[in-house]
DNA sequence: CCCCGTATCAAACAAACGTTTGAAGGATAG
DNA sequence: CTATCCTTCAAACGTTTGTTTGATACGGGG
């Protein structure tokens, strides 16, 4: 009886990422969680070793390679000559909403983000620090770079209000169905360029 | 052993405020609550009956005063002839911006109130909706009235969004400290023009 | 064949949860 | 003083939690 093409491990890091978007970490149990992978309630500490650990692979499945985009995206602006501040947000919002765009469980991941974002959970802020802290601060660099007006220590808050506020908003955008006659990529388009605007009058106020 | 000046209920009512934002509703539990609020265990359902019910209890002492300050700005707003989008989002914004700059616990509270939002829990978005929800629909009702290009359905959810959007940022500004060399009502006019701003540019656009 | 490492399973573990109970204070009114 | 009501208290209730255990099945290599 495993009813599924992919494995107990991908399953229960799909059935986790969609309870925990809709219950919290805290709120969804490990049986709710097995059950909805049909998993043995056993499997996730074989797997992953503990509950926390469950979270952290979570996370690092969706994260490893929206990072990787998003430092890319960075190296793409910084190579041409007449970047803009708008540019380089733009690198670090179009992999995130095309993540929260994502089909196979993007809206359910970008939610389980926004609420992260909100619980300022403190084990939880250190191993995303930990871990993809580097490609943030790459873009505290270029955006203070454009942005000489802010020292550093305002920048950095601004930076922290306005991605938990731009990951909020994508999250939500996940689950808002896209309106008539409006085609996929034009949606994404129209809603990037939207919160480029949004974000960078966050950032330009005096 | 009270060791306080406050009653039974008002202390539960505090220190729930506080282990909500910082834990959650799922992961606070009575017994961290009742300790930190120096008071037996079952006090908490001698005076609430339940866990839900003190929760609600917990949002209904801020927003009876947050919601009847934002009426009642609002009808200050439409008696005004030539009241605009920025005046009618002021009137929404000043009075949380200022419940979350509130000294006693109001930063903790648009913390609990952040996560809330995040959470989208059925029962907790029908009881705001149920208590809260008709303020919310004079405020869409302007807001309708001055952005007469957006259906009703897309002014709703960007409402939705930008309510969101708003709630999450002021929880965070809530702790952030002041710059030095600003004044508590300088720093507050700044933030709420600053938020206006954003909001407006949310509601604008095509 | 047997062996061994991997994976799954039902069952049990102690701990923590929200809630209930019944008795004991403590103040006020008759 | 007694009687009454509101409040507080320690203790226990039955569930549910994350985690651990030991047995069982599977499957290629020696």
């Amino acid at each position: 009886m495993s009813a599924s093409q992919f494995s107990t491990k991908q399953r229960l890091l799909g059935a986790a990422e969609a309870l925990f978007a809709q219950h919290g970490f805290a709120g969804a149990s490990l049986r709710q969680v097995t059950a909805a992978a049909n998993v043995n309630l056993a499997a996730v500490n074989y797997h992953f070793g503990s509950k926390d650990n469950l979270i952290e692979a979570v996370f690092r499945r969706r994260l490893d390679a929206l990072n990787a985009r998003r430092h890319a995206a960075l190296a793409k602006v910084e190579s041409k000559p007449g970047a803009t501040l708008e540019d380089a947000l733009e690198a670090f919002i179009r992999p995130a909403l095309e993540l929260a765009l994502d089909r196979h469980g993007g809206a359910a991941f970008m939610r389980m983000l926004a609420r992260a974002y909100a619980e300022h959970d403190e084990r939880l802020r250190r191993f995303l620090s930990d871990n993809y802290g580097h490609v943030l601060r790459e873009f505290a660099v270029v955006f203070h770079r454009m942005l000489p007006h802010l020292v550093k220590e305002e920048l950095y808050w601004r930076l922290d209000i306005v991605a938990g506020a731009l990951t909020y908003t994508m999250a939500d955008f996940g689950l808002i169905k896209r309106r008539a006659g409006t085609s996929e990529t034009a949606h994404r388009e129209y809603t990037v360029e939207h919160l480029v605007g949004f974000a960078a009058a966050g950032l330009r106020a005096p």
